[in-house]
Formats: structure tokens, sequence, C-alpha cells
DNA sequence: AAGTAGTTTAGAACGATTTTAAAGTAAAAA
DNA sequence: TTTTTACTTTAAAATCGTTCTAAACTACTT
């Protein structure tokens, strides 16, 4: 499926601008972005585009599920191309973020979802720090 | 031991500030926060305090161990009471986190640490969403 | 081709946090 | 105790990431 498909399946039209967007993050590599860096990247890539609609784009793109943002105490929100269900390594001091697949952990036992609610989602984050 | 001989103990001079905020936070009971919301309980203990001092304060408490951060991607910072290794549920709707205590994850299997790192901490997050 | 609903934009606004630099205070030294 | 020193607090300004505004634009429908 192409991108343009891609945007259409998920109910958004796909503008210059998605069409964009998604040509740079939809290869099927796994990385960890900033607002920034995906503005970085569309510059160099002799495209260039405001601020506030790379904001509104990476929100749609995230509430469709086309990728994800990181829960992270950065100052930064970080998005996440791996949309499969993966943890983190967290290098505290640097903020770098590694992936760890889903079958890498295995929880063998899971407290009671509190009543009302229903379990959306399970992220394990592995604190690390640099060896002295 | 007492609050001044806690910060005394963190390395922290026990200022007026600095009591004021520990008689607040260290009372023994786990709770989650924003530098908002102690400001807010500063003003109603009869007290007041500046906005950078709280900052300054919770970093200070936070380095040393005093409190921990949570790592959420909420666009306010979240503190937490409960220093002990343990896990949250997070209502991604309305930001609610609740504590999960260690003893109710078990991790059967956990990925090897990257080369050169070591292991400072493994933080469960499950996210939450209200039936409908 | 015309209409309309959704999108992009620059720039202003916003909110959380940090910085600044001056005044204040705790601890150490004399 | 007084003096000195290093650290801390403060209000206000600055910063930074993100969102809002409202006007111009564009994809899709009719």
């Amino acid at each position: 499926m192409n991108n343009k498909e891609k945007l259409r399946k998920a109910g958004l039209r796909p503008t210059k601008q998605r069409m964009i967007i998604a040509d740079i993050l939809l290869d099927g590599i796994d990385r960890h972005f900033t607002a920034e860096n995906l503005q970085n990247e569309i510059n160099s890539s002799g495209n260039s585009m405001s601020i506030a609609t790379i904001y509104n784009c990476l929100k749609k793109f995230r509430n469709c599920g086309l990728i994800k943002q990181v829960e992270s105490s950065k100052d930064t929100a970080i998005f996440d191309t791996n949309i499969n269900q993966h943890h983190h390594f967290l290098d505290e001091e640097t903020g770098e973020l590694i992936d760890i697949e889903n079958d890498e952990v295995n929880l063998r036992k899971l407290p009671k979802i509190p009543q009302g609610y229903l379990n959306n989602g399970v992220e394990v984050l592995i604190k690390i720090k640099k060896q002295i």
C-alpha cells in the first residue's frame, strides 16, 4: 500500500504536506524523533513546512495510529514510527531511547485493571546509566 | 529521622523554604503532584514561595532521590513521593496516574542491558481507558 | 465549474520552566 | 561572635516547546 492509500485509509486527506511527512516517516524503518528533527529532515529533503503544520500533522498521525508518542518526561515530545507494542531503554542522562521488541519482555503477573477501565497497552521502560 | 536531618543527609542545606516543602512532601504518604499543585499546598499552609524556588527545590529533591519524577508525556512535570521502585496505571484521557506496587508486577524475562550500561530501574506503565 | 469543508501558514499567544542578577541566609572561618 | 564565603531565594524577564488565530489555500463533492 502506498502512502496516499495509507493516509486515505487512516481517514486523512492526502495533502502535499502530509505526503512529504509520510514519505519520510512511513518507510518501515523504526525511529524516534521530535518535531524539530522532522523539520530538519523536511528541510534537507528540499521541502519546507510551517512548524504549526508539522505539529498538526504529527498529532493527526498519532491519533490515527500511524505513529506513536513515547511516554517520556523530556521537555520535548518524542515520536516513534514503531507502532507495534514494544518497550524502551532510556538513558536519562542523554535522553537516548533504544527499542526493546515486545517478545524480549515477558510479564508473568500483571495487576488487576481498575474497575471501569480497560487495558490500553503496556509499556516497559528500563532506565539505564552509562557504566563508569 | 526528622526532615532537617533528611535534608542534611541528602546533602541539602535545610533552608526555611526547603523545610516547608519537606514538611508537605516527606510525610510518608504517596502522592503525585505538579509544581503548581505544590504551590497551592504551600499557599494554603499559610506560607508563600516563588515559583522559581519551587522548581529549584523539586529539582534538588529529585536529584537527591527524595522524590521521583514520573515518566509521562504530559506537558507538565509530575512528581511522585513514592521513591520505591513501582509502576503506574495511566489514563491518557485525563492524565490520572494510579500507583502499582512493585510486587504486583512480575517480569519473567528482561532483555540484556546494552553493552556499557547498567540497569537503573524498571518502570511498567499500563495505559488504561475508561470503559464505555 | 462552483461550493464547501478541511488544511496550511506566519505570526501571535500561551504555559511551563529556566535564567538573571540582586538581595538574603546558612554554615565555615577567624 | 563577627566576618567571610558559598549557597539560596526572589521577582521579573527570558526561553522554549507547543497551540491558537484568522486569512489564504486546496482537496474533494456537487
